[in-house]
Order: structure tokens, then sequence, then C-alpha cells
DNA sequence: CGCATTCACTTAACATGTTAAGCAATTTCC
DNA sequence: GGAAATTGCTTAACATGTTAAGTGAATGCG
């Protein structure tokens, strides 16, 4: 069998966790983890968005965002509200906190993230991000556990 | 902000996920996880190693790594004895057992693992890996989180 | 209308990720 | 030889990943 350490995902892993060995001691000083980092990065984006958007903009799975959100709302660092027309579903948006948060963040991860720019190269960094579109999407073709669009 | 779903970190998230997808219904047909798969992987291609450098193959951390050992120690998947020079290492090899099982999975693992090169095409795979291994190596010099490297 | 189905989200349960603390065996250094 | 530091591993505590089940609201359809 093939030297697993060589295989894809094992790269995959190693390459992102070296990536976020970079982030993680700044977010950690402001008390935030990856994913509500993810988070509150998506929703500085937009107005107000609904849980399951947002999963899929910040690539979380539905119980790990349901768990997120309940701390952040308990941090003030968010809001809900259930909409109007479909109590189901539930609003998202950033606070004033929240943003405020940002900003004391913003400035240190673009920094962390200019400077991994600028070693690995600004133009192969374009590529291997080409790179992993297409395979994402080569992948999505095939389908995977519970894929919606084979089971239409 | 650059928009973060379009961010290295992102990307590597979304690409590994694409990719793990295909191989986690297999390993759960067997009861295991990924991390499971990749620990009986990296004991089967030696005699026996110490926790620690098992942990460096599998790429774990150790908390995890002892946990899973337990586990599949009750599982009878593995054995562990103490080492005779120094009794605070411990030597984990693969059961008989859990090479039975890994023969059960491994045709169907390499299977999908060669669908997917043969449908992003084996060259580009190559070339996706080695870029990924460049990253890794132009952070490593970079440090991190408690890199070992830069505090001696 | 009424009832089964679907939908949006949450809870539950278990496995792992992550950091800090604990513990015993070993090594250092005087 | 022995106290202090180090090492190898485990436990603890909390956050997230993952799958299944639960809950209440909306929808489809007879």
């Amino acid at each position: 069998m093939r030297d697993f350490s060589r295989s894809l995902p094992m790269s995959l892993l190693r390459a992102r966790e070296a990536v976020m060995r970079q982030f993680r001691p700044a977010l950690r000083e402001h008390g935030l983890t990856e994913q509500q980092w993810r988070i509150l990065r998506a929703l500085a984006a937009i107005d107000a968005v609904e849980v399951t958007e947002l999963a899929r903009t910040a690539f979380l799975l539905g119980p790990s965002l349901s768990r997120i959100l309940r701390d952040l709302e308990a941090r003030n660092l968010i809001e809900r509200k259930t909409a109007k027309a479909d109590q189901r579903r539930s609003m998202v948006s950033i606070s004033k906190e929240g943003v405020k948060l940002m900003a004391s963040v913003a400035p240190n991860s673009e920094a962390i993230y200019a400077e991994i720019t600028r070693r690995f190269g600004a133009r192969k960094l374009a590529e291997l991000q080409e790179m992993l579109g297409a395979l994402e999407l080569c992948l999505a073709e095939l389908g995977g556990a519970d894929d919606t669009i084979a089971e239409g």
C-alpha cells in the first residue's frame, strides 16, 4: 500500500495545519476559535443571513454552528431574530461589539496572510488555489456521503 | 477585507473535505474513523513504534492519540508493551486482527483513491501535492504556535 | 380542513482537536 | 547519591466534527 504520509488527504491536512498554525495564536489572544472567526467574517460581509445559509458560507455543519451561535450570542457578538414570514427561520447578524472585535483582529490577521503570500509567492498561491478549486469541483460531481445531487 | 470564502485556509479545508467525503462511508462500514484508519496504516508499515513517533507519523496530537490507542487496544486491533530500557516509552504495533481489518478495507480505499486520481489527473495530482509540500515547508521555517525550532 | 410530509433548526451522543495540568520514569548536574 | 529539570505519556476540560434523533413550523394534497 502507498505510503499514507504522502497521500492526498495527508498532504492537504498538513498544509492546512501549517497555515492555521500561523493564525491561531492571534485569534486566541482575542478568545476566538478558528470557527468562530469564520462565522464573524462571514457575517461581516452581509446584513443578515439564515442559519442554513451561514452554515454553507462558513463551511460548518448544522450542529456545530448551532452550538457556536449559542455561545457567540451569549457573548453579545451576534444577534438573532426569527423571520416574520417563516417562524422556523432565524436571521443572524453581527453585533456592534462583534464588529469592534473584528476590527481589532483583522489587521493582525491580514498581516499574517500577507506574510504567507509573500513567502510562498502570490502567483504560486493563486495557482494552488485554482488547483484546489478544480479538485473540489471534480469531486463534487463524483458525489460522496449524503450527496443531494445524485439522490434527486 | 478579502472574501474569506476564497482564502487559503478555506480552500484547503473545502478541498480536503471533498476528498474525505469519498472515503468516510467505506471506513464507516468497518467501524473506523479517519484517524483510526491513519493509525492502522501507519502501524502496518513498520514493526513497532513509540507513541510520540506514531503521533508525528499519523499527524495527531498526543491527547487524541492517547484516547484512540486506548480504544483500538480495547478492540484488539493494536498491541502495546512498555520498552525495557525506558519504562516511560510504550511500543505500539498492529495486531493480527488489525492486519485482517486493514486487508478488508484497503482494496476499497485504493479503488477510491484511484478514481480520484483518474478524475483529477495523475500529473495534476502530483503537481498539487508538490505545491502543498512547498507551502508546508515555507511555513515551517516561519514557525508558529509552540515551534520547537525557534525556541532552541 | 386535516393530516402526512417536508423543512429549519436544535439536542444528543460519541469521537477528535486543542491547551493545560498531572504523573511517573529518566536524565542532569552538583 | 540526590534534588531539580526534563521527558513520555495520560487526564482533564472545553470546543468542534459527525451522525442520528427530536421539535416545532410550514407545505402539499386528499
